[in-house]
DNA sequence: CTATGGCACGGATT
DNA sequence: AATCCGTGCCATAG
């Protein structure tokens, strides 16, 4: 029965690719989503009441995460076991240290909910009637913790003013998630960086790019902000790079808390993973755990009432009823296909990247999406898709963009800070002669490159650096 | 004069 | 086809 399923993935019909290719694309944020909608829109597909492991078809019992897979073959031993794992109450590795995260899944019953624990933060704020109005806001927050309802329509319900309406929400948003309820990422940034600019420093040109650029430096645009800015194009990745740090645009998926991990990443944030790799019971000893999330409500089935309304039903209904069939069908196929592409993709990085993963930055080997795309027998693109946007959680607690497996540059930089963290500090070494220093390691790069890699870093001009603290 | 950053080009990657 | 990235050249700051 299983394995029928899945031998149905080579013959693909235009749409069967064309939507494996959208929900590829698609991380877990997105892809719950999609889920969520496909199952209102058609009748014909229905929540599995049976819970097997996607990958090895094992019976599951609520939020067990599967046995079969994560009992490490002796074959096996000393490779990275991967497989599918559902998003059900799933344990993170490091709860020790990962404390209060703000998912659905994490509000237990006996911790408060998060509205009751935003609404407890600002009842002392409202009078009486505003508390109504702040917790209805509260109770129609989308599952990212955003608010997209018309405040007019609102206010017309209270019978109160649209500012007033205004009043509350601002006062809200300025409450532990801050920039909950907002109406969209922008926004809540927004109001972070408010919040940020009250404490302390905060240069202007931040708040204007944050104000009209925050999509193009979402993309990393920063020559054309710069452009526009007619700023250097440094303050606009200085820019990201605090963005990066001090602000979060989906305020309800996680805290930032004080301070993450000094040596942050990327200048993007990241939500939940959707990939988590970490030791098998936590003993580094153990071969490494890749479980590639999927929303724990894609055990999806096609209603069989479907397949018996349609013998009996008449010739019209039944077209009808037909082509809800196929297309609850083809959903779980490309579903299938995408946790299949994912798991395949999963299984040669975590290989070939093994080192890197343990071992940190210095150890990433080069990696190109198209040699991937060749071993396992699939278009570039489609390999494309799988990385982009998506999130691996490392054994280390750290979550990093999953295009960083394939960044070459990553290496190198690691080699620079150590070289950096090395140097004399009453006498920084120059651009020119770090470029000296790798190629003598055997890294062969123009002098150019070293200071864009530097700055990536955020690390200071030589000249700056003389006598510093650390 | 040296070190660094801006801009823009071309080749690689997606 | 679009985008990203390394690099060379030039301007400017130190």
């Amino acid at each position: 029965m299983y394995q029928r399923q899945f031998q149905k993935i080579q013959p693909q019909t235009t749409a069967h690719l064309a939507q494996t290719m959208t929900l590829l694309n698609m991380n877990l944020g997105e892809l719950n989503q999609e889920i969520n909608r496909a199952l209102n829109e058609n009748p014909a597909l229905v929540v599995k009441e049976e819970r097997r492991c996607p990958t090895c078809n094992y019976i599951l019992h609520e939020g067990q995460i599967c046995p079969i897979c994560t009992r490490p073959r002796s074959s096996a031993e000393n490779e990275s076991i991967v497989f599918i794992s559902p998003r059900g109450e799933f344990v993170p590795k490091n709860s020790t240290s990962e404390d209060e995260i703000f998912t659905d899944e994490n509000m237990g019953s006996e911790e408060i909910s998060l509205e009751e624990y935003v609404l407890r933060q600002v009842v002392s704020d409202l009078e009486e009637k505003e508390r109504i109005i702040a917790a209805y806001i509260l109770n129609q927050l989308d599952e990212d913790g955003f608010f997209k309802e018309d405040i007019s329509e609102v206010a017309s319900y209270y019978h109160v003013s649209v500012s007033t309406i205004e009043a509350i929400k601002r006062i809200i948003q300025k409450a532990d998630p801050i920039g909950i309820a907002s109406a969209s990422p922008e926004e809540a940034i927004k109001v972070q960086l408010d919040e940020l600019r009250e404490n302390g420093e905060v240069p202007e040109t931040y708040l204007e790019i944050a104000d009209r650029y925050l999509h193009q430096l979402l993309k990393k645009q920063y020559k054309e902000i710069s452009q526009e800015l007619g700023i250097p194009i440094q303050e606009v990745i200085g820019a990201a790079d605090y963005f990066g740090k001090n602000l979060n645009p989906y305020p309800t998926r996680a805290h930032w808390g004080t301070f993450r991990q000094p040596a942050a990443e990327e200048n993007k944030v990241y939500s939940n993973p959707d990939v988590i790799i970490s030791h098998l019971n936590n003993d580094p000893a153990q071969p490494l755990l890749v479980e590639v999330i999927i929303p724990y409500i894609s055990f999806l089935n096609i209603n069989p009432l479907y397949t018996q309304a349609i013998k009996e039903a008449n010739e019209e209904t039944r077209n009808e009823l037909r082509s809800d069939y196929e297309k609850a069908n083809l959903f779980i196929k490309c579903l299938q296909q995408r946790n299949n592409t994912m798991q395949r993709l999963l299984e040669r990085i975590s290989r070939l990247q093994k080192e890197y993963i343990l071992k940190g930055e210095k150890y990433i080997q080069p990696l190109t999406r198209a040699q991937i795309a060749q071993e396992l027998k699939v278009h570039e693109s489609t390999i494309s898709r799988a990385v982009s946007s998506k999130s691996v959680q490392l054994p280390d607690g750290r979550i990093i963009p999953m295009s960083l497996f394939f960044d070459r540059s990553l290496g190198i930089r690691a080699e620079i800070k150590e070289i950096i963290a090395e140097e004399k500090k009453d006498d920084p070494l120059s651009d020119s002669e770090i470029v000296k220093i790798l190629s003598k390691k055997g890294f062969d790069l123009a002098r150019r490159t070293v200071a864009k890699y530097r700055l990536m870093e955020g690390i200071l001009p030589a000249h700056q650096r003389r006598n510093q603290k650390r």
